[in-house]
DNA sequence: AGCACGCCGACT
DNA sequence: GTCGGCGTGCTC
């Protein structure tokens, strides 16, 4: 007998099964998808069997030194899925197997993660030889407490440790060692379901009707129209038959009450892998899944590859989610590997979204995927979202904070209710804006923002390499100082502090960093210990104050300027989630957006909440430039620490993809980070009908500069962040 | 990744 | 003449 191992090694050019022997003791042990070490070269390797068979191989082969597990690690659908998934993103078989497992699964040296056992000791003869063995009365007193039992070696040493190791070297004790899982639950009373609204419960019937085959669905429904309600009805369904339950969300750290609300209402039941988790516990979690002793996961992107066994939904929540794209190598795209596994488990796949990605609501159009829609919020007051033109209050001489918001802070503070203050993420450096009425620069072929570049002083677009001079005088306003300005959230502090009598929390990446920080701002604000809330993004999606009665955001345009196609939806995303949640509990919540650019189709349509209207503005730019969905995008990314290699492969690899005539291919150009950590990035963007046109091309590509060592080719299949 | 093989410059 | 630089190629 003979095994097929993909040996566990990272190097780039690697990504082949060697065969080895199987020896005669393990021939009844060794099973596809576990791991083994073997041989090779001088060294000894882990590897995962994904192939025994009988045929003799040419060469002589070395045997299999020892097996790792006893229990499968990859079964037979997580071997094909890392297949599946290697040849979709291009991506080294074994890197795939890696980012699928737990760290604690991967080969040596990095981690040292055991499994964590606890000691018993029992009685090794009957309780009446015992006694009769004994010699004193310590002795006599641990036969005693083991009648009938066995007792936790710890608790018996607290009587007489050397008693107890007496024993045992007289075998009247023997130990007996179990496998315990580290993390401890918290007991929760189990809450019962709620009942469904008439719109929920079309929903809910309508996916159960189609509980046992694959079938994709776009659940559509406006923050605050319950979707986790009907999330919680499914899964009671699918696990009357027996069947477990996937769940998916975009960072589960920054959703603690989702997870306690299913912990609520399916006790120790679930899985839940955390972002926080430990390496150790992870691997618990991992352990309890595989083995069948939890029906229902609830994780973040990697938990789409949980060792399940008989899946019956898959549900991903916020699907628009950028977390769900994996940004290092395998760059795979989480609702790909999901509609993946609903095929092989013929179940259904529920992709959840208040703002679904302009990709899959056109799927939804094209009945790709199933479409269904819930419009009425539980509670049903929308908050009145103000809009403001910085350009009016500029001329006025207000900058940071407009009239109106100044105003609505202090009359909110009167009333001793909160407020929360959202900073849009910090604008590209290197993009170009008018200080005075936000204009910026861009190109007239891509649409998006052209970026600096210092060397030549001139503006170009990262995307298909359009270059003009840097203006100096705004052609809007006229303007004649022109130039960025950013504004972080710690300024922004000591701005509120100075001008309102508030107590003013921060929270930023810098200030969350700590265990547990995020949660425990979020409980002291909610407390009423501060009066007003600064943060970037990360607090939107937690917005669930009943005391909050004002949400202002302070710079909209940010997120247009970003270098990127997408940054409208992006920016429709923020702004809707932000106008959608805030009020949710109070009758009078309202919202400011104050920016330069209000008459923004993105900005315009968030303050009105219609996904509608905004669907139908973006769809035909993406139509007239020929963006996603009307095409599919790959990028090449160029990467080196010797700029003239870099200029002349990306040439060469531009010309060999314009010889083969498929798709349209912008570029090399500069990548927006330019140089990072002393090497330097080009990109090209290949714009294509049918992507899978292609793949043989770059294969081939990948395949030339794959152990080249000046020269680093990355392939981003469907790239989520082209900028 | 490791390690061997191999082909050129500077040394006891 | 040998020692050692690291470029190239192989590992069942």
């Amino acid at each position: 007998m003979y095994a097929d191992v993909l040996v566990e090694l990272k190097a780039k050019g690697i990504d082949q099964t060697f065969t080895y022997k199987i020896p005669d003791e393990f021939i009844s042990k060794v099973k596809c998808g576990i791991r083994v070490l073997v041989p090779f070269g001088k060294q000894k390797l882990e590897g995962f069997v994904l192939q025994i068979h009988q045929n003799k191989p040419e060469f002589d082969c070395k045997d299999i030194i020892s097996l790792i597990d006893e229990e499968v690690i990859l079964n037979d659908e997580l071997i094909s899925l890392g297949k599946y998934m290697s040849k979709k993103t291009l991506c080294n078989l074994i890197l795939c197997y890696q980012s699928m497992l737990p760290k604690a699964l991967k080969a040596k040296n990095e981690t040292h993660i055991k499994k964590q056992y606890k000691t018993y000791v029992k009685l090794n003869l009957s309780y009446e030889d015992a006694i009769r063995k004994i010699k004193n009365e310590k002795q006599k007193q641990i036969i005693e407490t083991l009648k009938n039992t066995k007792i936790e070696k710890k608790e018996l040493l607290k009587i007489s440790a050397s008693a107890v190791q007496t024993l045992c070297k007289n075998n009247i004790l023997t130990e007996e060692k179990e496998e315990i899982y580290r993390k401890k639950w918290d007991k929760l009373s189990l809450e019962k379901p709620n009942p469904l609204t008439e719109e929920q419960n079309k929903v809910f019937k309508e996916i159960k009707n189609h509980l046992n085959t694959f079938y994709p669905f776009l659940l559509y429904g406006v923050t605050g129209s319950g979707k986790t309600e009907v999330y919680m009805h499914l899964i009671e369904e699918v696990k009357k038959e027996k069947k477990c339950a996937l769940i998916l969300v975009p960072e589960i750290s920054l959703t603690p009450q989702l997870t306690h609300m299913f912990q609520k209402r399916f006790g120790e039941d679930i899985a839940i892998l955390h972002s926080k988790l430990s390496d150790g516990e992870r691997y618990d979690e991992w352990r309890r899944i595989a083995r069948g002793e939890v029906s229902i996961v609830i994780g973040a992107r990697s938990a789409v590859f949980a060792p399940l066994k008989n899946i019956g939904i898959i549900i991903i929540d916020e699907e628009h989610s950028s977390t769900y794209k994996q940004e290092n190598n395998p760059k795979y795209h989480t609702i790909d590997i999901a509609i993946k596994r609903s095929k092989y488990h013929k179940c259904p796949l529920v992709l959840g979204s208040a703002t679904p990605s302009i990709e899959n609501y056109t799927r939804a159009k094209l009945d790709i995927f199933h479409l269904l829609e819930m419009k009425t919020r539980v509670n049903k007051n929308l908050p009145k979202v103000t809009l403001v033109d910085m350009k009016e209050e500029i001329k006025e001489g207000y900058s940071l904070f407009s009239r109106q918001l100044t105003q609505k802070i202090e009359e909110k503070l009167n009333k001793n209710e909160q407020v929360i203050l959202l900073l849009n993420r910090r604008g590209y450096t290197t993009v170009v804006t008018c200080k005075n009425c936000g204009f910026t620069q861009k190109c007239p072929h891509c649409d998006i923002p052209l970026t600096y570049h210092k060397a030549s002083n001139t503006m170009r677009c990262h995307y298909c390499g359009y270059g003009t001079f840097k203006i100096n005088v705004c052609p809007e306003c006229h303007f004649r100082n022109i130039n960025e300005f950013g504004l972080g959230t710690q300024k922004l502090e000591e701005e509120v502090e100075k001008k309102f009598k508030a107590r003013v929390l921060r929270m930023d990446a810098d200030t969350t960093t700590l265990k547990d920080a995020y949660e425990k701002m979020i409980q002291s604000f909610k407390n009423h210990e501060y009066d007003i809330l600064i943060g970037t993004q990360m607090i939107a999606k937690g917005l669930n104050f009943p005391l909050v009665t004002l949400v202002g955001v302070l710079n909209i345009d940010t997120s247009l300027q970003i270098p990127d196609f997408r940054s409208s939806e992006r920016t429709y995303q923020l702004l809707s989630q932000v106008a959608g949640r805030a009020g949710r509990f109070s009758l009078h919540g309202e919202v400011i957006f104050q920016g330069f650019n209000i008459d923004h189709y993105s900005v315009k349509y968030a303050s009105m909440h219609d996904y509608e209207g905004f669907y139908q503005e973006e769809i035909k730019i993406r139509k007239m430039l020929q963006y996603p969905p009307y095409t599919e995008l790959i990028l090449l990314k160029m990467i080196s620490k010797d700029e003239n290699i870099l200029k002349e492969e990306s040439q060469k690899i531009k010309k060999y993809l314009e010889r083969k005539k498929q798709g349209k291919i912008l570029g090399p150009t500069p990548s927006n980070l330019y140089k990072l950590n002393d090497r330097y990035h080009y990109q090209i963007m290949i714009k294509i009908k049918n992507k899978k046109d292609l793949y043989s091309s770059l294969i081939f590509l990948k395949d030339k500069y794959k152990d080249n060592k000046k020269f680093t080719l990355e392939i981003d299949v469907s790239p989520l962040k082209v900028s």
